[in-house]
DNA sequence: TGGCGGAATGATACACTATAACATTATATG
DNA sequence: CATATAATGTTATAGTGTATCATTCCGCCA
């Protein structure tokens, strides 16, 4: 992922960040065993529609678009836990909210940014992040199972507009 | 600090943690304009007296040993507030929760290691950590303002135990 | 094909975390 | 002492997450 394409600019194609997305997914469906029920889906997508981290009530706000009664929290917090799981999504512990994932299929630790400007979320590749966490922890004795990072600032495109 | 106080033994005398650090505290409100009221003392005390990270509600239930009436909760948060604010206590995102700070007066940011076998909380200094995060971010134009890193994982006394 | 078993979902209630809004008390400073 | 500011009290409520038990869905196999 480049630079460019973490913080993409803010009115750009969403439709396009949901199909690449969707599409691994169904990818992966068929591959393994992966059950991806409707109700799963839906919540997947809502994410995959914002890169703005989204609270399990803001999804919820925005499942019933106009069917039968309302889902319960817990339907969505088990369907996160779910897509959790299964690596399709990252929990945002310090908004105690949720993201898309934009790498699935590859099992990996997320990097997250997150721009305190436009609100958006983005994953950051950085090994040398991962490999300095690891060497001191090791050096402290620490045995690392879930190394959380979530890095507050102003995304690029939000220091571009300020100037 | 040495690896072995990072997560001291189970059975320590916590009461040396406590006034290493409120000494230091003392300290710090002598020379500077540092209003440290009872109810925050209080707070502050509490924290230092647990390797564990303690919910707010959880302090809470420690304050009131016994006086008049007990405190709100919006009282306690008011004082992690300031706590926060004066680089004496940290705040760990991925539990809700507040971790007396170890090295109080230099400001830093916090690196925490969560032990998910004994719950206790320690910080770990790394600058090849803060290092890495900052040029990674650099080389995404991401400006850095509040790095979180929370390290979960299982610490060097519960290993040992386990054996 | 009909039933069995496990996974998923529904429904209700509740626990935990955090803040809003406004009143009152304490403290420093001239 | 007067007064302005900071701190705390009081009450209510918003936001986040889980427990528990009932019901439905779905694949599998006798």
């Amino acid at each position: 992922m480049s630079a460019e394409s973490a913080f993409p600019p803010i009115d750009h194609d969403h439709g396009r960040c949901v199909d690449l997305l969707m599409s691994t997914v169904e990818r992966l469906r068929a591959e393994q065993t992966l059950r991806l029920t409707p109700q799963r889906r839906r919540v997947l997508e809502v994410l995959a529609a914002s890169h703005v981290a989204l609270g399990a009530y803001d999804i919820l706000a925005r499942l019933g678009g106009g069917d039968g009664r309302p889902a319960a929290p817990i339907s969505v917090y088990r369907a996160l836990d779910f897509l959790l799981q299964h690596g399709l999504v990252h929990r945002v512990e310090s908004l105690n909210a949720f993201i898309a994932c934009t790498r699935p299929g590859e099992r990996h630790d997320a990097l997250l940014m997150i721009c305190s400007v436009c609100r958006r979320v983005a994953e950051l590749q950085a090994p040398a992040i991962v490999a300095a966490i690891a060497e001191s922890a090791a050096a402290g004795q620490f045995l690392v199972t879930h190394p959380i990072v979530e890095i507050a600032g102003i995304c690029r495109v939000c220091r571009t507009v300020d100037r």
